[in-house]
DNA sequence: TTGTAAGCGTTATCAG
DNA sequence: CTGATAACGCTTACAA
């Protein structure tokens, strides 16, 4: 274009205050530079974490975000999905709810999905997080402080992770010839606090628990509490998300580290990908992001490690490969941990 | 319409399995049905909250979100300002980089617009926290419990929310008489930490500490830890925000609670009203949002008050009207907070 | 009830 | 390099 011209486009621009209009762009071109997500609810923690890593993998490639959740029933997401179209180049959908034949029938063939945390059948691309291997790992930890009757608090019924750390709990303890008690929970505060209550006390009351995730974990501490039951002292308990609280409480949680932001980075440049190649009609990709134990104090295992020094931790080897160990002392924030070392001078 | 053509057209519908496509829609409607939202970052607690809000708000009317969040300079958040013309309806912004003539330019005149936390100018509509109020009420509960020599840890320069804080804190103590003795912060632990290291040890050293948010409240209690100097016996110590930490560290931190989500759903409700209006030439709105003090151990009132049973608390008296105190007993999911009431037996 | 035509703001194509 | 024209998928209005 010739220097002369270009000065009296933009100097047009300037004064007609010309901004091109998205809507009327992305009819002609098919692209509308935009992923949108779907999510069946705004967990403060998890929400924010995935939405995290989401924008900013979408970013880094100019995409914008199209937010959608819904409280509510199946009509209600099928409505979204709808509207999706013609307004985002492709989704992300966390939602226990929808199946293979609500996409097929609510978008355009060959549209780009990728799942979250849910099952793709071989139909759609999806990544999921390792909620079984670390479900397996937290148990088999507990098994080799010498537990032998851990209770397991369940999350809600047709939640997806929540079956996945339930079948990792059974296999862990099945593995080690224990016995299974399973208390029912819904990932809420008050089912943890609630379970407590439950907890058979017998001659041989359970001597660890280990709840489905760290809210209702921190439910049973607080219980635990009213009870005058030490942690870990009386009662081992771990948890599993590792949300941000987890490391302050007193005593710290034993837990399972989510990669959230990292589930959520990974599928949109998945998603990215796809959109990219049109539609390919590749094989469904399906990718499991590993988990992480954190050791901390309200398993036991740090106050055993202090008094016997040196000896060996044997849960270390029966780890699977996909989860790893990382004790508290090692990770490089924890100058600003509120431990309780203080308190149990 | 005849029962006869409604069934013809839903049997064609389901075959071509049509879904109509929001793009062209919107291009001849000129409705996106979609409410933008434009954040500098994706803080992990404020963002979560006011998104639900803003979310909460919108779908309640049937809209959805478009979140763009721009971690980088002007140009990019002037580009994205432009990328949302003809994909939302108006724009919730919350940025302290931009400026009226920056609206102007890259955005249709008459476009729907609320400011969040920033100073509207008269020109734009605006919503925002009342930190100025939050942070005279901290100030006057510290000096109503005596505190002499009050130290503020202030945040980041050029941020509109650490300037009123400051603003609070200045107006309260220099109403009292007392001395100003400001820190350097700028919203994070690490701020926090190593601005206790910078307190005049002297004959006079502050007793107590107020900072311009809970991280860095968090981070100087963790500081005062590793010295063994004592919250709140030797130091009291008050935070700003009520992040869901704050209620369960040790000890429970006094702060001021700040309606994150009603920020967010306030600022929606206005934009849709707004949207909904045309482009009235009416006077722009303005909206403070109160804030409440939230009164815990950390500042040592709970403390007095256990000593000194039935004494009337002094600083309840001198409240500003947007602004009132509510006490952790009263609220009503206290049964879960993990309290060191046990420790102090 | 059904059919037809215009137009929303772009991009793409093809002559001049 | 410029200008005209068709098309994207929809809504609206009006005619049949």
């Amino acid at each position: 274009v010739r220097e002369q011209t270009r000065q009296r486009i933009h100097r047009a621009i300037a004064k007609l205050r010309y901004v091109p209009h998205g809507a009327a762009r992305s009819l002609i071109t098919r692209k509308t530079h935009t992923v949108g997500v779907l999510l069946p609810d705004l967990f403060g923690e998890f929400f924010s974490e995935l939405i995290r890593g989401i924008d900013l993998a979408a970013r880094r490639h100019g995409y914008h975000l199209l937010v959608s959740s819904s409280h509510g029933d199946r009509s209600e997401t099928e409505a979204m999905l709808r509207a999706m179209r013609g307004r985002v180049d492709g989704l992300i959908v966390l939602s226990p709810d929808l199946d293979g034949p609500d996409f097929e029938s609510n978008l355009p063939s060959g549209f780009p999905v990728v799942l979250l945390n849910a099952d793709g059948k071989k139909i759609f691309d999806s990544i999921r997080v390792d909620n079984y291997g670390g479900s397996l790992t937290v148990v088999r930890h507990l098994i080799g402080l010498g537990h032998r009757s851990i209770a397991f608090v369940t999350g809600p019924p047709r939640n997806h992770d929540a079956a996945e750390r339930l079948r990792g709990y059974r296999d862990a303890v099945a593995g080690a010839g224990g016995r299974l008690l399973e208390l029912d929970g819904d990932f809420r505060e008050e089912a943890g606090y609630r379970a407590a209550g439950r907890m058979p006390r017998g001659k041989h009351p359970p001597t660890a628990v280990f709840a489905a995730n760290d809210a209702m974990a921190i439910g049973l501490l607080c219980a635990f509490r009213e009870r005058h039951i030490r942690v870990p002292e009386d009662v081992a308990l771990a948890g599993f998300d590792d949300i941000p609280i987890a490391r302050f409480i007193t005593p710290p949680l034993t837990t399972v580290q989510v990669p959230i932001a990292d589930l959520g980075a990974r599928a949109t440049a998945q998603l990215l990908h796809a959109i990219g190649e049109g539609d390919a009609r590749r094989k469904p990709w399906e990718e499991v992001l590993p988990t992480r134990l954190v050791v901390r104090s309200s398993c036991g295992a740090l106050l055993r490690a202090r008094a016997a020094a040196a000896a060996p931790r044997s849960a270390q080897t029966q780890l699977p490969m996909s989860t790893s160990v990382q004790s508290d002392e090692e990770e490089n924030d924890s100058r600003f941990s509120i431990s309780p070392k203080e308190e149990r001078r």
